[in-house]
DNA sequence: TTACTTATGTTTATTGGTGAATATATTCAT
DNA sequence: ATGAATATATTCACCAATAAACATAAGTAA
């Protein structure tokens, strides 16, 4: 289970370190992807592989399925860590999450989140406030 | 289970000791999170897990869903009890609770809280004066 | 081929997390 | 009250993770 959150750099060849701490569940042969908000996501091959067949069973008829599941699977690259636990970030994706030089990578459960660094503190802020009034649905949860 | 309030200090290293009488039952491995009114909660793993696991199966695609998953698991930390009972703050949630040198560690039956120290206090004054009123509440409650 | 660019791999330095030791404070029993 | 025992606070020193710089290899175009 990945949890937490961690300020990385990428370096002027596009590389980036991804946190010991997430090496091993995560393994040397991930896939990297577009994701919701801005964000990449960066999964696990096997994480990935369950959510592609889900994927490629959507239907085809609607248009909105068929956006996101192209969005996801044509976004898609794999990505091996190197003998520094770097993942090499291709061009379109850096572009599409609009990352610099700082980023954040934050543990989701089952997937790794990379954020713009501005990006996620501002989405963060936005979201802190509403959730609060979320706090009932932590009674759900049984919190 | 965990009951009582404690004050205890943050090193210069952000480093908290956690109250011996807390210590047995909270094992070594817990996991701290965001919690409501601007305080951390301290969960044992097993408490956590079960948690996560319910977080961690919300739906990808509702937006709502998503900011409080992402909230909850990526404002989450698995920390161990080191040799001497502490426990390491990163520096996010640090800030999150605005957390000084005086902290307050509050046992809330399954878990236990952190505080600000004069948060809490304030927390304290203003919930004793409507404490009359929500008395009435409990009766609704059964207790 | 040669120069040049881009990708990949390695080395070094700095930062910050980690562990141990000492000092201070608190509690309890005599 | 006094001293012993236990708990907490603080400090110092070490080690590991990250960031940056450097070096090598591979590919591309003139």
């Amino acid at each position: 289970m990945f949890i937490g959150e961690y300020i990385h750099t990428v370096d002027n060849k596009k590389r980036l370190a991804i946190p010991m701490k997430f090496r091993k569940e995560l393994g040397q042969k991930t896939v990297i992807t577009r994701g919701l908000d801005n964000c990449l996501f960066l999964y696990p091959v096997k994480e990935w592989e369950a959510l592609a067949e889900k994927l490629g069973k959507l239907p085809v008829g609607q248009s909105d399925a068929r956006g996101f599941s192209r969005m996801m699977l044509a976004g898609a690259m794999d990505v091996e860590l190197d003998s520094l636990g770097r993942i090499l970030i291709p061009d379109y994706l850096k572009q599409y999450a609009s990352l610099g030089k700082k980023v954040v990578i934050a543990g989701l459960y089952n997937r790794l989140e990379i954020w713009n660094e501005e990006k996620w503190q501002e989405y963060k802020t936005k979201t802190l406030e509403t959730v609060e009034k979320m706090g009932e649905k932590l009674g759900e949860l049984g919190v």
